[in-house]
DNA sequence: GGGTAGATATATCGGACCGATATACAGAAC
DNA sequence: GTTCTGTATATCGGTCCGATATATCTACCC
C-alpha cells in the first residue's frame, strides 16, 4: 500500500520523504499518518528495486535531503499496483482509500468495478451489523456500534454517489456516439 | 491493544481463540477483523505470561479446542492496560474503539477524559482537513477529503453526545450526595 | 454407505507497518 | 545568544496482517 501510495505521489512531482508524509497525510484527509518508519526504509527498498532514483539538485549544498524521482520501471510497479485486484475493496479501509486517491489513472470501467466492489463490501458489513446488534448489551459497545452502522450507511451512499457520477461520465462519453440511451434504471440485483 | 481485548472478552467468560474473533468482530462494529496470525500467539503470549490460562473440560473428548480464562494477573494487566494514558485516543481508530469497548470497567472521569481527548484529537483532523480542502485539485481526493471531513464531523457530534450523556449520570450520582455544585466549568489546560 | 461442502478450530511464516527514539540543522522569537 | 518550533533522516523492537496449511465436525444429497 505505502509503495503504491510514494510512487503515485512521486508521479506528479519528485520529493523527499518528509513531503511525501505531509501529502499523504493530507490527500488521505487525515486518516492514516505514515510513520518515517514505514516511510524511509520503503523509500529504501524502492530505490534498491529501481522503482525511485534519488535527485541531485546542485543547488542544494548545506542541508540534507533526499529527494527521489521516479523511474520508468517505477511507473510500470505503479501500473500493476494499482490495477491489481487484491485485497483493496476488502480489508482495510486505508487500502481503498489510497486508491480511490490515484483513480484518475484508472480507467473509468475499472473504476466502477472497484466501487462496486467496495461498496458489496460494505454492505456485508452492514448485514454483519445489523446481525450484531440486539447482542449487544453494554451501553457502549451498543453505542458503538450503532454508530459504526450510520457510518457505514453514509460510506455506503457516498460510494453511490461517485458511481453514478462515473456511470454518468461514461454514458456522456459513449452517448456523443450513440445517440439515444437516457435510460439510468439500474439494476440493483443485491445478493443476498 | 489486542490484549486489552482479548482479557477484557474474557472477564466476561473463558473462550477459545475462535470464538474471541467471531466477538471481537462483533463489539468492535465490524471494523477491524481480527487476524488469527496475531489472535493466537497473543493468545499464547499472554499464557506465557501468565495472564490467561487453559481450561480442560473433562466433558471435550474429541475436537481439539484451547479455551482460555483470565487469571488475577490478567486482571491486574486488564486494568493497567485499560487505565494506560498512552496513545489511544490519538493515532489509530481502532485502539479508541476498543477502549470503548470496556467503557463499563473505567471510572466515570476517566471516561469522560478520555472522551474529551478523543474529540479534542478529532478536532485537529478537522482542522487539518479543512486546511488541505483547497489544495486539493483532484475529482477523487476532492470527493475522499470532504467526505472524510463529514465523517470525522459527525464523529465528534456523537463524542459530544457520549460525553454529555456521561456527565448526566455523573452530575445525577454525586447531587444525591452532595447537593449543590452544579460545576461544570472544566479547565481545559492543553498540555502543549 | 460414500461424497462433498461449509463452518469450526488451530497453527505458522514472512513481511508490512507502527511507535518510540535519536540526531541535527534551519529560522523565528525574545 | 538562546530557546523554541519546524524540517529532515534514520533505526530498532515489536505488533499485526495475509496467506496458507491442516484437521474435524455437521449437514445434506445420492
Amino acid at each position: 500500500m505505502l509503495e503504491l501510495a510514494i510512487l503515485g505521489l512521486l508521479k506528479e512531482r519528485s520529493m523527499h520523504g518528509y513531503q511525501l508524509s505531509k501529502r499523504l497525510t493530507d490527500t488521505l484527509g487525515g486518516f492514516w499518518r505514515v510513520s518515517y518508519g514505514s516511510l524511509y526504509p520503503s523509500l529504501k527498498r524502492l530505490e534498491r528495486q529501481g522503482a525511485v532514483e534519488q535527485v541531485f539538485d546542485v543547488q542544494e549544498v548545506g542541508r540534507r535531503k533526499n529527494v527521489y524521482r521516479i523511474t520508468q520501471l517505477g511507473e510500470t510497479m505503479f501500473r500493476r499496483l494499482l490495477e491489481e485486484a487484491g485485497s483493496d475493496a476488502t480489508g482495510e479501509d486505508n487500502r481503498f482509500r489510497v486508491r480511490l486517491a490515484f483513480f484518475k489513472y484508472l480507467a473509468p470501467d475499472s473504476r466502477i468495478r472497484l466501487l462496486e466492489r467496495r461498496r458489496a463490501f460494505l454492505e456485508e458489513r452492514l448485514d454483519a451489523i445489523t446481525a450484531s446488534l440486539p447482542t449487544q448489551r453494554d451501553t457502549y459497545t451498543l453505542s458503538l456500534v450503532q454508530h459504526g452502522r450510520e457510518t457505514t450507511e453514509q460510506d455506503i451512499a457516498w460510494l453511490n454517489g461517485l458511481i453514478a457520477a462515473e456511470r454518468r461520465a461514461t454514458e456522456t462519453t459513449t452517448g456523443r456516439t450513440k445517440r439515444r440511451s437516457t435510460r439510468t434504471a439500474r439494476r440493483k440485483e443485491r445478493t443476498t
